[in-house]
DNA sequence: TTTATTTACTAACGTTCGTTAGCCAAAGAT
DNA sequence: ATCTTTGGCTAACGAACGTTAGTAAATAAA
């Protein structure tokens, strides 16, 4: 049985999830990171090419997370509108488990330097995609309204992805209970 | 009838928003901004006394007109679901007609620097206020749901705030194409 | 035990940052 | 016609930026 051995690579990673949310991307120098972990800032070299390459392992790692979690959320429940409340419910699962790198990854994308920027929002595209599929079922399906797909994904996504927001609050929501009352809303409005 | 006069200032303050929404607040130069309007750096300081006052008025400017644009919304009907529509409605309105300085407000505002970021957050919650107040007086009128208000809000506000992606896509959508169907969708549900 | 690798350090590089100082020409006011 | 204000300019300030070079100590491998 391997033991957990925290090291400097991944205390680095750690601390950079850390002030890129705190401060942002742009905002934070390899000094500020550096200090945070107890080294100078030449030492962080020996762990990493670039201050860039931090930026792609957290956006990159959040994304492929995403897919992850989506994919078996859906193969988890038999009737399309289950499926789209279980990838709801993962989707924000992914947030509260990242809370720090989920923030970079919302924010500080438009920081990642091309091929990977074009990569990124692509693979944002695809995932979007994936809850549109699961719409458009349902509409076949007959059991969602004949909405705009497009709008209804936005909003959701849009919805979800701010919920990093909601850990710091003072009365204590639990990730069940911000998933729920999320999607129900979601699904089935605020009025009566 | 004055007749509009483009003057350095306000163009100034037209490309700050643009660059802030495009580079981010912290790295726009101000060498960037200069070259975008055509003069040298320091001309800038003629027009204004520093990057940070850019950031401020760009702030304040769009956290007032969320606050007319409600309160003129929520006067304009009767009902609480109508009110609710109407102020979902105008902060919709007010992004279509601010889009790149209402990037910057829900993007950039972390780098206000004190006393001016506290207040934003104020004005951030007292705004929020209003529709949790809008929401708790239909529950009581039986309109709505007993929701959880606060996930309430933060879904809807969350929702909004993100639309101001959503001009710039291809199949040109109107903003009231856009706000009628996010209100739909978000008052009752995608769920038939 | 010797050798090789890892990881920290100090010093410094070239660049860019926000901003100020001082100057000069054009425009407006008297 | 003279004076004042406005709004450009060039030059430069000190500070901070990401990163590299070179070195020494600790650790791991042989």
């Amino acid at each position: 049985m391997a033991t957990i051995k925290p090291d400097r690579k991944s205390e680095i990673r750690r601390t950079a999830k850390k002030l890129f949310k705190e401060k942002g991307y742009a905002a934070t120098s390899m000094r500020d990171l550096a200090k945070e972990v107890g080294i100078e800032a030449a030492s962080l070299y020996n762990h990493l090419a670039s201050k860039e390459e931090l930026l792609n392992e957290i956006c990159f790692d959040i994304a492929e997370q995403f897919f992850q979690a989506y994919k078996t959320a859906i193969s988890s429940e038999k009737n399309t509108s289950k499926k789209l409340k279980a990838a709801i419910k993962a989707h924000i699962g992914v947030i509260a488990n990242n809370l720090d790198a989920s923030t970079v990854f919302f924010h500080e994308w438009i920081f990642l330097k091309e091929p990977d920027l074009t990569k990124f929002k692509k693979m944002r595209y695809q995932y979007d995609q994936g809850f549109r599929d699961l719409i458009q079922r349902g509409i076949e399906e007959k059991d969602f309204k004949e909405v705009n797909i497009k709008l209804a994904v936005f909003t959701i996504i849009s919805a979800l992805n701010a919920t990093y927001d909601l850990y710091k609050s003072t009365e204590k929501l639990t990730q069940e209970e911000i998933a729920e009352s999320i999607s129900n809303l979601l699904l089935k409005g605020i009025k009566k």
